[in-house]
DNA sequence: TTGGTCAGGTGAACGGTGTTCAGGTTAAGG
DNA sequence: CCTTAACCTGAACACCGTTCACCTGACCAA
């Protein structure tokens, strides 16, 4: 049996989901491909290159064409990419590290730029939108990690996270708002 | 020569400072100190506890008590915490990593708490406390991502993150006081 | 049909990691 | 002085990502 690129990145993120991403390792993986480490640096550089082709397929999957208006817009951007990184185990730490490390996973970024300069939210756009996604990565590790937690029976587990999201979520769309607001009052001076 | 605890945390930290987070490895920190990996087995449990000592070291020193309104007060927090993150090398990745993982570093977040409570926020104060942490959190691991790859000459250098960070956190401190403007027009129906 | 090309895979090694453990050593206190 | 406990050694264990020379088999042009 021979592989492609795109079944590797298929079977890392089976691997990831069924195990987690600390036995996401390329010997894990091969083994569950029947093939030996080695063989994945025929279609990775490296495994950083691996867990950015993850992190894309995780935020291609699920992923929902925004529309609307410009405010609907953004809060439903974050929360489908929310959805996304919960989708699957450790998703979340997954694709903010690729992002950090600027290796990849910029789709959600673009949209939210896009969304927010349609807004008229002018230079801020760049600035509100990381504001967002450093929230919505920054709660979605959060909760993943306490999810993990409450599975191993550490801790109990708690149900009051998705209210938790749509209000930070909400505090910082009224603060966008506001600096909008702001911004137009000053416009026409 | 024989250490104590908190020698080896001191060690620790300058070990990072000085080669960054990758580097600092047991037996590279027992190399620094003449002593084999082995024996800081007999100060800490395991690495991750090694790392929440050295989180906790780097929010304590450059701490100020802090004082004033609530408003100021919060800002306040959220401005020196991220000048104690960015006081040593790969600091936002290590307090960041400590805290997610809840071994320690909850000084900032009860700081929040305290003050945010004072402001009359209510049981909004803990959602609003994790989201300006997610976002002070997120915003240095990114500067201190770029300002690496930057001294590593793969990028410019961006001298726009200072305004970056205070225009971030000026956009959820405006949603926070509308969100307590809220709350106080409904508690006198 | 033949022959060449090349993506995909092998096998073995290299240098590193965190961690464990039985036993040795040394400073401090009764 | 002698005991106790904190500190440390030395060696190993089981992993990790990565490299490299070499092999293999499918495909396509001549």
């Amino acid at each position: 049996m021979r592989y492609r690129r795109e079944d590797v990145v298929a079977r890392a993120l089976q691997v990831l989901d069924d195990y987690g991403l600390a036995d996401l390792t390329m010997r894990r993986l091969g083994t569950e491909l029947g093939v030996r480490p080695s063989a994945l640096y025929h279609h990775f550089a490296n495994k950083q290159s691996l867990l950015a082709a993850v992190a894309d397929e995780i935020l291609l999957r699920g992923r929902h064409e925004p529309s609307g208006a410009w405010d609907v817009r953004v809060t439903g951007i974050c929360t489908d990419l929310r959805d996304s990184l919960l989708a699957y185990r450790d998703g979340a730490e997954v694709v903010a590290t690729v992002w950090a490390f600027g290796l990849g996973a910029t789709q959600p970024h673009d949209d939210l730029v896009a969304a927010l300069s349609d807004g008229g939210l002018g230079d801020l756009a760049p600035v509100a939108a990381r504001t967002l996604l450093h929230f919505v990565y920054g709660h979605a590790v959060d909760e993943q990690t306490h999810l993990q937690a409450a599975a191993a029976g550490a801790i109990e587990d708690d149900v009051r996270d998705t209210d938790d999201f749509v209000t930070g979520l909400g505090l910082i769309a009224a603060g966008i708002s506001m600096a909008k607001a702001v911004r137009e009052a000053s416009a026409d001076r």
